[in-house]
DNA sequence: CCCTAATAAATAACTATTATCAATTAAAGA
DNA sequence: TCTTTAATTGATAATAGTTATTTATTAGGG
């Protein structure tokens, strides 16, 4: 029994072809896949399998933790299997994104949210926009 | 002239009611409110206003800057007419969304970015999602 | 005060996502 | 291994947020 398999019998969901084949493409990518594109990616595969699969997959995964999903201001959401703490760059021309890991610390600031405003966090995000070093390369701007 | 509709010629837009209206409750308001707010705010005093409008409106805003659009995973967007750098924490209980003015200095972070990676930043953003000082004091976890 | 391009209102269209439901299947237990 | 059952899949309808279209109205320069 692989890895992966293992991953989603922890978290009670069954392990059918499906389900493991989107999991381990996004296990295996970094290039933070939207749904269309983890569809169009496994067509070739599983030429059966429904979009509304892929959707409901990413959402089991992403409601046991498995996968993160998110959102850089684009028009629909993007997947992340990555569990490191890292940021994401988007380049606004090319549309890739690109993981940061940074030494960025906020210990003090989530204990200052937690002290000065009471907020508890539980999670964060960090998102750079900009342009990537291949597309300033290229011509223009 | 006020300074609000002075902001709007500035960028070339006509100061219409409705515009002002939009831009003087985003500029007024620290909700972070998403276009279905706006609308049933402004609905009261502007009963023939269109939703259209406002989605149009918001669309203009952001286009010139006058206003942020943002995401915080939710269904909707947000709006936001604060110019001054800050995060913003998400009380994933009662989805209100505070400011947050800290220190965090990422200079050097995009310094490195640029430096390192090539990565030429031009916006970024920093979301912490956990539970509110009134929310945490309510009952449940 | 007119004129004209920009805007507003109403509503249709579009797109990402979710829900529904019948058919299928993973996997636990006999 | 066979059976059983609840979970999952695939197909598609429905929903929700947003954008486009069209016609009527209006801001603001001349």
């Amino acid at each position: 029994m692989n890895k992966l398999a293992e991953d989603l019998k922890a978290n009670k969901l069954k392990v059918t072809p499906q389900r493991l084949a989107i999991y381990s493409y996004l296990v295996g990518t970094n290039e933070h896949p939207t749904v269309e594109t983890i569809y169009n990616h496994l067509k070739e595969d599983y030429p059966a399998m429904s979009l509304a699969t892929v959707y409901k997959t990413v959402a089991s995964l992403r409601d046991c933790h498995l996968v993160k999903e998110f959102n850089l201001g684009e028009d629909s959401n993007r997947y992340d299997a990555n569990k490191d703490v890292h940021s994401h760059l988007l380049c606004t021309k090319c549309h890739r994104v690109y993981d940061y890991y940074g030494d960025i610390d906020l210990k003090h600031v989530i204990y200052e949210l937690k002290t000065s405003f009471g907020f508890e966090t539980s999670a964060l995000d960090m998102n750079f926009y900009g342009v990537c070093e291949e597309c300033r390369g290229n011509n223009e701007n």
